[in-house]
DNA sequence: CGGGATCCCCTAGGATACTG
DNA sequence: CAGTATCCTAGGGGATCCCG
């Protein structure tokens, strides 16, 4: 039964309400960010702590040299990790997370969390899924 | 194998600790459901309660109706939201959040309210970026 | 009104090879 | 080791037309 909303759907008096326009900007904003397929590895994998660009190669399962060199330089120039190179011999440079990029992380934690709640759910529903379209009446048949 | 961790890495005997393969399984799965253009734009709109096709349609300012009507149902089949068809003269189609989708609401007004906080933070670095690699302090090493 | 079907373009991103 | 440069493809997604 759905019939009500769940929580209250009652907006009728504006067609807007937190998200929408003014918001969108940053949904777009984070997106940008965090929505492509590497970054929230690469920013997991560092929650671990100080690591090398060849360690996060390997750690990564899959990316690409030019994968992790893009998403590290991006995440670099946005402030969310730093970057230290040592002029040695064999070259070695280091990435961390900033407090900045710590903060996101634990945005990012509760994402994980949710996903690893209702996955199960939501596979449940991709499964016997082109069901029924809710059909509001019974009576009325539509195909 | 590396130094000193940041944070107590107390997982020495196997090369992954938290969030590596058996997490990234879950980052994936999230991006490949909300990490694309339109699904949280559709997703906020529909956070202030039941919504028609085409009052989505010029509500979410620029998605196309191919892109609305795929997102719709993807939503749709994963469970996050109910589509529901009356069968009238001129045709009448509302989508509305499940309960599902609500809950992934919540954890993405944290995500908006982190863009929010810290987008100055993060326009700030982007600006003057491409500066110093963040040298090692010749003075003083890395803590 | 609420979509389905088509065409087409653009870019994220993989593979490979080279350099300091 | 830690990248850079280049080439190339899959598919995300816009525009347009059509249909029930």
């Amino acid at each position: 039964m759905d019939t009500a909303g769940v929580t209250a759907n009652t907006m009728p008096t504006g067609p807007c309400a937190r998200i929408p326009a003014g918001q969108s900007a940053f949904i777009r904003e984070i997106l940008e960010r965090v929505g492509d397929k590497w970054t929230l590895l690469v920013i997991a994998t560092l929650q671990q702590g100080v690591r090398r660009y060849s360690d996060l190669h390997h750690t990564v399962p899959g990316i690409s040299q030019r994968m992790l060199t893009l998403t590290l330089r991006q995440l670099v120039q946005d402030g969310l990790v730093t970057r230290t190179a040592y002029a040695e011999v064999p070259p070695r440079v280091e990435y961390a997370l900033t407090p900045l990029g710590i903060s996101l992380l634990d945005i990012v934690g509760s994402l994980i969390d949710w996903a690893s709640t209702h996955h199960d759910e939501i596979r449940e529903h991709r499964a016997h899924a082109a069901r029924a379209t809710t059909k509001p009446t019974p009576a009325n048949a539509k195909s």
